[in-house]
RNA sequence: GCGGGUGUGGCGGAAUGGUAGACGCCGGGGACUUAAAAUCCCCUGACCUUUGGUCGUGCGGGUUCGAGUCCCGCCACCCGCACCA
């Protein structure tokens, strides 16, 4: 027996503080960069200081912890760190809304969520943290991105942004609600500005063929990424014009040349503009246009909408002469601005034509004598055959598109081409609270770089939000320097780095940060690329590709020697929520988990007692009401009993809808476990067969459980294990057993794992321990339930040695009464037999 | 609109094409207790003519000895769409 024992209940009040303080002493989770262990980085997706932390951050941080203690345990030296996203808009707003300062707002901002996170007991290695708004950060970002400058990889030109006319300012896309500003309601318009880009597009190919080798990301991610490049073969030709031009456009669809009825340009085409010059109905319709906010989602489901500009195209096959058209469904950023039309075979054409009463032919058909069939309402966009199509009628289409390719060229009037969907990365924010991009304007000069030695530029602190627009643009001081050329007086750039480009490198930072340069390629070496990354299935595609983009471009000016910064990425779903809402004078009115009273059936205030509706599981969120608190919970239930919720029962890569019910379940699993651990006796004797084999069962299980995250399985392994010990008899094996479950718990349950390692006397902290072996020959059973089946249907089971052989299984299936009793009979045709599993009688 | 995903008891979910519902929550019954809390034990997909049987993995088809799993067509919900992070 101890001498020590454990008190009747554990109490993760006292519990949690002591084994943090503990492990903040020993520096327990400090990476050591020259250890000789081998090596593991474990990182989840930082957070945006946004004030608080949200429970879907503690359902991310816990999945990474439970690795990063597991893998310490394997003997792995872990770098498993944390830091802070926070430049951004969202400080901003506060500025506004509050009247303080972002950059104080954001600093007492991470004290406050750096102080939640230490009390959940996450295994972090803090002496790395990292804010993205220090100079000490955002200074080194600066110098990368004069030395992508310097590689030709940055450059400026005019793109759209939505410009609010009553607020004169930009806005994001979230700040434009049904095409107007968020605050002053006014009609937003696109407006064209000079903007700094990362040229991204060059390393198309690289990204895309990049991701056949990330095998352990997510296919969805991988797919979704593939289609976001969006690599496609076509063909670019040029009409010929009735007032003399040439028109080049370029189609993915060469096959279905013959079914082109009209065409169509961007209203920022050239040849819009120019109708626009001579034409005032074509200028006031690209005003139109230019109406409502810039987001795909927007443009593609507007009305479409068109301008016959009175030019004709002569079709290269047919010479029949098409009506040019300004569609504000085109986008100039695609292809060359302009396309043929085919409304029967693709859904957008389709609508503008029947629109515009335009001829909607059929040129693919599912075979060759449907040449006729008519449209049922909608374009046809597959695969099938041409039809009334001339030379190409009864070619598949991917021959057609081929031979239609090879005709353009031989006449000289098109080529093949590959096209790209990917856009270059415009970095440009029109705001203050981001990175200044370190360039000068000089009337004489132009556009100069600031020399390396005035790095960082530093953002003021004295500005104010009073009026809208950029603080940087009118600040009294800031932006008025000396040209580094001439020496002349010049001004700042007073645009700001998105924010993506601030989350496109810090994992490199956090594995090596000298205070004169970004990183040190020797130490990053040492720990990336990231083991497993984790985040929100939100960043699948613009975080990750920009990552991975920039990643890419400073292996291709010689920083790193790695291309992809991610080895394996595991998306986490999110915390919902049901919703609590009363309809109050014809509004839903939400209300908090803490202000309902929730039975079994139904729910009603805690005040009043008037009854609520139980809505839908729902993401949490501020405006539903349906948030819990990390540390509320924490503190009524410890960080441990939170912490198993957040591994139980929902895949991780899954919803998990947050209950009461279920952290209540959990808490008292805690106290179950600790009541098991209690029973640990150093000097019980005998040997328990059955328990042990479990035993080595469910070490190998959570072992494999933990390295596949399926945490769902793992925490569902300890509850079978605890079952097994909790009825066995004492016994040495019972003992071993108990201590192999403080050990298989110690990465989800920390402080109670410590706390029982403690009380009885094992040697040092259980966060040092290593993981308990198992023993292979012990995982399998000699006996196997075999299902008996006739037609596929389940009879009977019967118990048979493991390996018994086909004719033995054939004949205990024959011998089943209820086998026989169903077979009736009948003659057997056929025997299937799967062994160690079943045998299916086929009459 | 386009791209991606998800759908299994009252609930979360488990299941190399091979016994559907492991494990947990909720609920029901019982033990202990003066009582309660805590704890422990048992039951818990639906239906029927209940020592047995039928149905059952969003809906409709298909492949197979056998389909939650594979194929085709739908439906619903969720994520992303380039200035939210």
């Amino acid at each position: 027996m101890t001498d020590t024992p454990l008190d009747a209940r554990f109490d993760p009040g006292q519990a949690d503080a002591r084994w943090q303080r503990a492990w903040d002493e020993a520096g327990t989770f400090v990476a050591d960069s020259d250890s000789p262990k081998p090596k593991s980085y474990v990182l989840e997706m930082f957070p945006y200081p946004s004030g608080r932390i949200h429970i879907g951050h503690v359902r991310n941080y816990t999945m990474g912890d439970v690795l990063a203690r597991y893998k310490r345990m394997q003997g792995f030296e872990v770098l498993h760190p944390m830091g802070w996203d926070a430049f951004g808009m969202p400080a901003e707003n506060a500025a506004m809304e509050k009247g303080v300062h972002p950059g104080g707002w954001t600093r007492a901002n991470i004290e406050a969520m750096k102080a939640q996170l230490k009390r959940i007991g996450f295994a972090l290695d803090w002496s790395r943290e990292i804010a993205t708004c220090e100079p000490e950060y955002y200074g080194h970002e600066q110098a990368l991105f004069l030395d992508l400058y310097d590689a030709g990889l940055v450059y400026r030109r005019q793109s759209e942004v939505n410009w609010d006319p009553v607020d004169m300012t930009v806005l994001a896309n979230e700040q434009v609600i049904d095409g107007r500003g968020w605050r002053s309601g006014a009609q937003v318009e696109r407006r064209k500005l000079d903007q700094w880009f990362l040229k991204i597009t060059q390393f198309a190919e690289e990204l895309l063929d990049g991701l056949g080798k990330l095998d352990d990301w997510p296919d969805k991610v991988r797919l979704m990424q593939e289609n976001w490049i969006g690599k496609s073969q076509g063909l670019e030709f040029r009409f010929a014009l009735s007032n003399g031009d040439q028109l080049p456009v370029y189609t993915t669809r060469p096959d279905t040349i013959f079914g082109a009825s009209f065409v169509a340009v961007a209203p920022d085409h050239p040849i819009a503009q120019a109708a626009a010059m001579n034409n005032c109905d074509a200028a006031k319709f690209i005003e139109l246009c230019k109406r409502g906010g810039t987001t795909a989602a927007e443009l593609e489901t507007a009305e479409k909408l068109g301008f016959d500009t009175g030019i004709g195209a002569k079709h290269p096959f047919t010479g029949e002469y098409l009506p040019v058209f300004i569609a504000n469904f085109v986008l100039m950023d695609y292809g060359t601005g302009a396309i043929m039309a085919v409304p029967g075979h693709d859904q957008r054409d389709y609508e503008f034509a029947s629109k515009y009463g335009l001829p909607i032919p059929r040129v693919v058909a599912r075979s060759i004598d449907l040449a006729d069939a008519p449209f049922a309402g909608e374009a046809e966009p597959g695969d099938g055959v041409c039809v009334n199509s001339g030379f190409l009628d009864g070619m598949r289409v991917d021959a057609a598109a081929a031979e239609v390719i090879a005709r353009a060229e031989a006449g000289g009037w098109g080529e093949g081409k590959t096209v790209w969907r990917l856009r270059d990365w415009g970095v440009s924010r029109q705001r203050y609270w981001g990175t200044p991009i370190p360039f000068i304007h000089c009337a004489k000069c132009g556009v100069v770089p600031v020399p390396r030695d005035q790095l960082p530029v530093i953002l003021p602190d004295d500005v104010d939000f009073k009026t809208p627009g950029n603080p940087l643009l009118r600040h009294p001081t800031w932006k008025h320097t000396q040209c580094p050329g001439c020496g002349g007086k010049a001004e700042r750039e007073t645009d700001t780095l998105d924010t993506f480009v601030d989350s496109s490198w810090y994992f490199l930072r956090f594995a090596s940060q000298p205070a004169d340069r970004p990183f040190d390629p020797e130490e990053v070496a040492k720990w990336l690329p990231v083991e497993q990354y984790i985040g929100g299935i939100e960043h699948a595609i613009l975080h990750l590709l920009y990552a991975r983009f920039w990643t890419r471009a400073l292996k291709h000016i010689g920083k790193l020697d790695f291309a992809e910064p991610f080895a394996s990425l595991f998306t986490q779903g999110m915390v919902t929520h049901e919703t609590y809402s009363r309809r109050e004078d014809g509004r839903e009115i939400f209300y908090s988990p803490e202000e309902v009273d929730r039975r079994s059936e139904s729910a009603a205030l805690k005040a009043g007692g008037l009854p609520v509706e139980i809505g839908r599981v729902v993401k949490m969120s501020k405006s539903k009401k349906n948030v819990v608190d990390p540390d509320d919970i924490i503190e009524r239930f410890g960080a441990d009993a939170v912490r198993w919720f957040m591994l139980s029962d929902s895949p991780p890569e899954r919803d998990l809808p947050w209950s009461e019910a279920g952290i209540e379940g959990c808490a008292r699993f805690t106290q179950r476990l600790w009541r098991l651990f209690g029973q640990y006796d150093a000097d019980a004797q005998g040997e328990d067969k059955a328990l042990s084999r479990k035993m080595h069962q469910a070490i190998a299980a959570v072992a494999e459980d933990i390295e596949a995250l399926s945490f769902n399985k793992a925490v569902a392994r300890i509850y079978e294990l605890t079952t097994a010990a909790e009825k066995a008899q004492s016994s040495a094996t019972r003992s071993e057993a108990i201590a192999a479950l403080m050990l298989l718990a110690a990465p989800m349950m920390p402080h109670l794992a410590e706390e029982a390692w403690h009380a009885n006397g094992f040697y040092g902290l259980i966060a040092d321990a290593p993981w308990p072996p198992h023993d292979p020959a012990l995982l399998v059973e000699d006996q196997v339930t075999i299902a008996i089946q006739h037609m596929g249907k389940l009879r009977d089971t019967v118990t048979a040695p493991r390996g018994a052989s086909q004719a033995d299984l054939e004949a205990l299936a024959l011998a089943s009464e209820k086998v026989r009793r169903s077979i009736e009979g009948a003659a057997v045709r056929k025997i299937i037999v799967v062994p160690d599993r079943l045998v299916n009688i086929v009459t």
